[in-house]
RNA sequence: GGCGGGGUAGCCAAGUGGUAAGGUCGCGGUCUGCAAAACCGCUAUUCGCGGGUUCGAUUCCCGCCCCCGCCUCCA
């Protein structure tokens, strides 16, 4: 099967085909930066690393832009109760932004544009203005000026919405009373009080963008005007990304996106995650608790992204069985079988048995299948290991598994983290426990092995001595 | 009410019109001085429920039940 995904827009597989191969578009919405980010906001974050690797390994050049948003009603609200500027609230978070990235080892994406950026503002006001013109928006008695979406028939085409039969739920503010229609989303927002000293400049006087628009602005600005894949999570289906086609097509005139992919939310215990529920967490809470960025990575790549994922401490813990298989050692099971590759691959041995396949490959071709993919390293292990035990790996076999482990990894980023090298006294301890050893007095050696356990090293004998590894807690 | 996603072993989770990947947990075993790792074996006659189509359905169709999410600025 070729690539394929499943798009939003027409709720199908489709084959994947970019406008201009081997090319590929790519923009992700990004966090709105007034707190830490949450492993929710994480799981989308890495669904969408996922598909930039799928697709790089693919031999795809993905030119990836994801947004910072600097200023919305949180930023704002933040920065005044803290009373410092906004630009000077929002910096930590964005610091700690990319931090985060770092520990899940999603990869950069090319361009972080920022809402607040005089470029990307300048943009949004021509890209407004260009609505107004064309009748598509208006400015209200308060100023603000909203997108006529009775203009734009499109409007609900992607989330399926009749807009008729919306529900009012009570998030809507009742005092926008303003607007022709319900449904027209602000555009530009007049200042008010509440905004303090937050404020720019427009031809509709001073105010700040609305939302939607800092992500039209910014993708068609870097991107041009037809993007080939547009992310993010579900719940940006409606009202966010309709606006995004409403103001980009209504500028442009050209259809906007060709393949919207949304990954489905993070629940925590069942449930959607709220501070009030006591199950929110973000990223750092969660390394806090002692689990490795990679732990954390596994645990929410695994689940397809259209599946809601259920994320538990349980989970948790199963994830770090998955890699390591022993929950006290350092060693991954990944890396024990490297090892055990990169020895035989230097042996002479010669036997033949049967190389990778491309089974990984295809498996994620078919919408980013993980379960799938996981499925087919996890055998491939075990038929290796089960060769290597039987001594019948040769030592050809075992370097093309080393290769396929590399190009594999390009796309998982599972790898431990490099070992550490043992602290001398940790080394004057193994070496008195193997001249015990070699006098089979057991009992001095099983004292020695608990004062390295003691100490945070996990000790194990092979058939070629013993193996010292450092015990897993935060990664170092 | 509308729009989505899902109900597969204790738990997590793939998948197919021909009779259930993988992970985790548990038990037994090979190996080991003991452990650990690795490997082997066992653990769903069955895939929410009821009909239908079919030689055959978990997979297709119809109806129903349950869970979760979204419905105007939450990834």
């Amino acid at each position: 099967m070729a690539l394929h995904f499943f798009n939003t827009y027409s709720r199908a597989l489709e084959k994947f085909a970019p406008r201009h191969p081997p090319n590929v578009s790519m923009y992700t919405c990004g966090p709105t930066v007034y707190s830490n980010a949450h492993i929710g906001n994480f799981r989308a974050y890495i669904f969408e690393d996922l598909l930039q690797r799928h697709l790089e390994m693919r031999g795809f050049k993905v030119h990836r832009v994801m947004n910072i948003t600097d200023v919305d009603d949180k930023t704002i609200r933040g920065a005044r109760e803290a009373k410092i500027s906004l630009n000077a609230f929002t910096e930590p978070f964005k610091r700690g932004f990319f931090e985060d990235l770092d520990t899940l080892r999603i990869k950069r994406a090319d361009e972080y544009p920022g809402a607040t950026e005089p470029h990307y503002l300048a943009r949004m006001i021509e890209m407004i203005a260009e609505l107004i013109k064309r009748d598509l928006a208006y400015q209200a008695e308060d100023k603000s000026v909203y997108f006529r979406i009775n203009k734009f028939p499109e409007y609900g085409k992607l989330a399926h919405l009749n807009l008729e039969e919306l529900r009012p739920t009570g998030r809507v503010r009742s005092d926008e009373y303003e607007k022709e229609n319900i449904g027209d989303f602000a555009l530009w927002k007049a200042w008010d009080e509440e905004d303090g000293d937050v404020g720019w400049d427009s031809p509709w006087g001073r105010g700040r963008p609305g939302w939607h628009i800092e992500c039209s602005a910014m993708s068609t600005a870097l991107l041009g005007d037809q993007l080939d894949i547009h992310c993010g999570g579900v719940d940006n289906i409606f009202p966010h990304h309709e606006a995004e086609i409403a103001q980009s097509e209504g500028v442009t005139g050209k259809k906007f996106v060709r393949y919207w992919m949304h990954c489905a939310h993070l629940l925590v215990d069942n449930q959607k995650m709220s501070k009030s529920l006591g199950n929110f967490y973000t990223l750092r809470d969660v390394i806090a608790k002692g689990y490795s960025g990679r732990e954390v990575r596994y645990a929410l790549v695994r689940v397809h992204y259209r599946v809601q994922l259920n994320f538990t401490f349980d989970g948790m813990e199963e994830s770090r069985q998955a890699l390591t298989r022993k929950s006290r050692q350092a060693l991954t099971r990944i890396d024990e079988w490297l090892e055990r590759l990169r020895e035989t691959s230097a042996s002479q041995k010669a036997r033949g048995t049967p190389g990778p396949t491309d089974d990984f490959q295809r498996v994620l071709d078919d919408d980013l299948n993980i379960s799938g993919a996981l499925g087919v390293l996890f055998e491939s292990i075990r038929e290796t290991n089960r060769a290597m035990d039987a001594n019948e790996l040769g030592a050809t076999a075992a370097k093309a598994w080393l290769q396929w482990w590399d190009e594999i990894n390009r796309v998982l980023a599972l790898d431990a983290v490099e070992t550490v090298a043992l602290p001398s006294e940790v080394e004057a301890l193994a070496e008195a426990r193997r001249l015990a050893r070699l006098a089979k007095n057991w009992q001095k050696s099983d004292e020695l092995r608990s004062e390295l356990n003691a100490r945070g090293w996990e000790v194990r004998d092979t058939k070629d001595g013993q193996k010292i590894t450092r015990r897993v807690g935060p990664e170092p």
